[in-house]
DNA sequence: GTCTATACTTGGATAGAC
DNA sequence: GTCTATCCAAGTATAGAC
């Protein structure tokens, strides 16, 4: 029970805001960014169409507006769970554990509906990088962090890595929503994992300079 | 059947059909699928826009035809390529130069258009998938080709680095197209060609079933 | 702030003339 | 086979009542 007033118009506003940013978000997981218009969205969360404009002045801001939440809204989730990794094995099973949730969660999916919508919308496009590359930083930072505990200099730039692995999880979206199942990117995280674990056995027991590349 | 003459009504039907195809996957490349209206595609390709309905009942099916058609056609180009690489270092060389043609030709952008246009039009996943799986076996195939001439047992199912593969050349268009330059593509494809490189090499040089390779 | 009504636009699709 | 004309559905967006 905050408060004396039920609800202050300013607090009610807020909360209408944040219902239509759920609903826009849901609708992009359901339905893509082709099916994500004002009247979808509204549907979804069973309020006014009007509101979206209201609120937000065109249906682009609400969907960047529901990019940013659920992107914020992860970003914690990763932070939480690839913090605690404290060498590469550990780092991998975290980014498969909460891009697991991921799948499920559809966060990805708005990413990548997003991305692929761009194309016929272009002014969406230097939005959606600029929101991408805090993703980009953060997966570089995770990579460089462990490979420092690696008992050999790492042949890998950080930030080639993280380009790599965050266009996997996107392709893997792609192709796991396509299909329905889960299935083959449960093994490929799997054989991830497995690589890992056989790449700082048989790297930790060579000699750790000396043999090296270059 | 007569056939002397310069152009048979049948063969001016295939002809149309055939723009309106080219017509369409260039729409798709510039627009996106939500861009690929049939009034976008017979602008692109100058005709009129009931044409398509004429030809092929929906655009949705033109669609289909348009994938079809591109996907045909890199296939074709991918087995030139990929078929007389030898080795691991060659099939990641020849990947990489073919996949540098498709980021520029756009293939594989009409590939991940209808992939997240599928979201908002289901009856089109089934018919994806079915296009997809020939490039999963395409690269399993090549895969497996390769593995059997390390000179050690590989721990990686062929299947499963094949989907991974696909997906990552989905997730790097993605990432590719949206920020207009090739530069972080370009990047980590000479990663995987130094990796691969070092892999051989310091696989090939380990004890593993007697000294294979060269 | 929210709803109803509506103006305007674009797109899928078909009929019928050529 | 191709084009013009047109219908209808759906979408964005705004005005104005509540």
């Amino acid at each position: 029970m905050p408060e004396a007033r039920i609800s202050t118009p300013k607090a009610r506003g807020e909360e209408t805001r944040a219902r239509i940013v759920e609903a826009a978000i849901e609708t992009l997981k359901r339905e893509g960014f082709g099916g994500a218009s004002a009247r979808a969205i509204a549907r979804t969360g069973g309020f006014n169409q009007a509101l979206v404009f209201y609120h937000f002045g065109s249906v682009r801001e609400l969907l960047l507006a529901a990019l940013d939440e659920t992107s914020a809204r992860r970003m914690a989730r990763y932070r939480e769970v690839v913090d605690g990794a404290g060498n590469l094995q550990e780092l991998i099973a975290a980014a498969t554990e909460v891009y697991r949730e991921d799948l499920a969660s559809g966060h990805i999916k708005v990413l990548a509906e997003m991305i692929a919508g761009a194309s016929s919308m272009p002014e969406l496009g230097p939005e959606i990088v600029r929101r991408i590359e805090p993703w980009i930083d953060f997966a570089t930072d995770a990579i460089a962090r462990v490979s420092a505990t690696l008992p050999f200099p790492v042949p890998v730039p950080p930030e080639d890595a993280a380009f790599g692995i965050v266009a996997l999880f996107l392709g893997v979206e792609l192709l796991t929503h396509l299909e329905g199942d889960g299935i083959r990117s449960d093994r490929l995280f799997e054989l991830g994992s497995q690589l890992a674990a056989m790449a700082a056995l048989l790297f930790g027991t060579l000699p750790a300079s000396g043999k090296g590349g270059e």
